[in-house]
DNA sequence: TTGTAGGCGTTATCAG
DNA sequence: CTGATAACGCCTACAA
């Protein structure tokens, strides 16, 4: 292995100034500069990230915790994060949590162990993060789903605006009786199906404003500032559901929701399979993703009941795969590059200064309308 | 930071003591061992894996590096691999190649230089390694696509035979006019619609047959000692398109071969429309991925053909996708657990003993039969 | 069974 | 502008 003692030797100078050139820091002449590049060059030196870790306490590396790579929206939201890290001189490496809360602690612990410079958590199941993680001091960004009051920097998604975006336009389109298929995990929210629910998750709904300073320059900004106690995806989604309804005169009791196992397809094939054997008339569906809906479609297609002809149906993230579905998905569509740009910016920034004040964002959407809701 | 030296004090034993306590190491007594595990545990202590590594010269993480990690196919890959690696110790870093040659070398590259301990490098475009790789010694595992004539370790697809079956199997059904959805870059093949244009191919066909000792104990075994020069996976799957084509007697001139810009959905809906408007009466089409095939699904469908009434469909990797779409997607499943559970296996072994011979695997494979070939 | 000395390749500090 | 020296935290080798 060829080191920078060698280099030197072979440029005639120190040790020092090749670390300074490799570095492209200044205080060092054009000639010998030139010199130590050609040295380095020509012996094919490269440098030792442990050595340069083990005394600068820099990895140059930032972790990505995400629930399962093979999900195509978590592969599709690692590709940009990779992108948006190379961009500013990171590498990342992805660890798989199992959407459990366990596997996003040891994701934590495993990031601090091996010494990635922060952490990118795409937090499903997390109930409470530890006060151990809050008090570290360890560069953490929460990237989509939960929401943990403003202790931390926080990409979240338009959950509650754009689900009540994408059923106002079901109510748009005709339908009467619409259904939601969601996760089970309503924080604070029992016997979903029982009765008006939704009180005891309002409660808990204290806004606290917290802003984070702005010194990103995305053209596209969002809407800075979004707080709020710990509530989850399923429960801003569920209610952006029940604003559309109420403010459409669409209410049912018991409401039309039906629960999933996970986010998975074969899960969203089995609500579409409750929901066809409910006989409660539903014309139309909102599913909480796109991977869902995609299973809620071939769901649908097992019963003979036909999109969007007699339920029509949307989605939430507006992954490729969407496009080309048969009929392809409406949906939500958020802006995943923006998404990963600003977690990434933010971390970048949080590695930097650690004490810098929190910043919350929501993500901009727009609505996707494709042959499913037609 | 709490180091060794600290946990060392706390436990009343010196640092090699605590060091011999963490790496499991015999010749510590039970009641000093407890001690320091209890030193360990009360000081939060985590072993700096930077020092570990540059004393040591092993970092503990493998690289992957894929085209692109939001493809549904090297998504899940990537899922496996992870899986497969943590269970012998091994972290995984992801690298994007973006499908090009300069990407996958650059991917060795940096693999190298980030110190990780070996690479599975799912090659797409690499053409020829460079020699320099080669005769690096650094450790690599090609996954997939490529051959590169046994001079590295290789985990391959079945491709020439699972496009075989999978075209045989749309004769089987009845398919008169079969054709071949794919990627344009076969090895030496030009102008592929105008000629009988597989003889340059076979020409450099000679099996050279090296055998990699079998020292695995998978259940599944697959078949070992496939080697080949360098060709590519089109070739390889274009072969056992034609082969399955003389088998039945439906061999058509010009082939009715429709090249793809890459491997998308995009692309398959493209050659789709091209397909349709081509006016050569097809009735049955092999797509070259399951990626492809559900952009193909999408293009008939944009033309009104339907699946299979019209057009017999069938894909190859069965990615989960397949089984939600509408029609459900015929398909060639390679055993995906096994590749990547050899991949990493192969690589720990030529991290311990780089010297070894290299092995050369193709994966088993099942025909999946569903709505769109029915 | 436990402890001591030295060095892995790099960078921060400070002197020239 | 350049160079000498001392860490960074751990592990190998050898001594006690």
């Amino acid at each position: 292995m060829v080191t920078m003692e060698d280099v030197a030797r072979l440029a005639g100078v120190s040790k020092m100034t090749v670390s300074n050139v490799v570095n492209n820091r200044d205080g060092v002449s054009d000639p010998v500069r030139e010199r130590v590049l050609e040295a380095i060059h020509r012996s094919g030196y490269r440098v030792n990230v442990s050595a340069r870790t083990l005394r600068s306490g820099r990895t140059g590396v930032i972790g990505l915790a995400v629930p399962e790579i093979g999900l195509p929206y978590f592969g599709h939201l690692a590709a940009h994060v990779i992108g948006a890290a190379r961009r500013r001189g990171f590498h990342v490496s992805i660890e798989q949590t199992g959407a459990a809360a366990a596997g996003e602690a040891d994701a934590i612990a495993h990031s601090r162990t091996l010494h990635f410079d922060g952490l990118i958590l795409s937090a499903v199941a997390l109930g409470r993060v530890d006060r151990q993680l809050a008090d570290a001091g360890y560069p953490l960004v929460m990237l989509g789903e939960q929401d943990f009051g403003g202790r931390f920097d926080h990409v979240a998604m338009p959950n509650e605006e754009g689900t009540k975006a994408a059923t106002a336009h079901l109510a748009d389109q005709g339908c009467r009786r619409i259904a939601l298929v969601t996760g089970s995990v309503l924080d604070d929210v029992n016997d979903l199906n029982g009765r008006n629910d939704l009180d005891a998750v309002d409660a808990v709904d204290e806004v606290n404003g917290q802003n984070g300073q702005n010194d990103l320059n995305a053209v596209n900004t969002g809407n800075a500032g979004h707080g709020g106690n710990a509530v989850n995806m399923a429960t801003r989604r569920y209610r952006g559901y029940r604003a559309a309804l109420a403010e459409r005169g669409l209410d049912v009791h018991p409401p039309l929701v039906f629960p999933l196992e996970d986010a998975s397809m074969e899960a969203g094939r089995d609500a579409a399979h409750r929901l066809a054997g409910s006989g409660r008339a539903i014309d139309g569906v909102v599913a909480v993703t796109d991977t869902v809906a995609l299973g809620v479609l071939r769901g649908l297609a097992d019963r003979g009941l036909r999109v969007p002809g007699d339920v029509r149906l949307i989605g939430f993230d507006d992954i490729p795969e969407s496009r080309f579905a048969v009929p392809s998905l409406s949906t939500v569509a958020p802006d995943h590059r923006w998404m990963a740009e600003r977690a990434v910016e933010l971390l970048a920034q949080r590695i930097r200064s650690p004490l810098r004040p929190t910043g919350q964002y929501v993500a901009p959407f727009e609505l996707v309308i494709r042959e499913s809701t037609r």
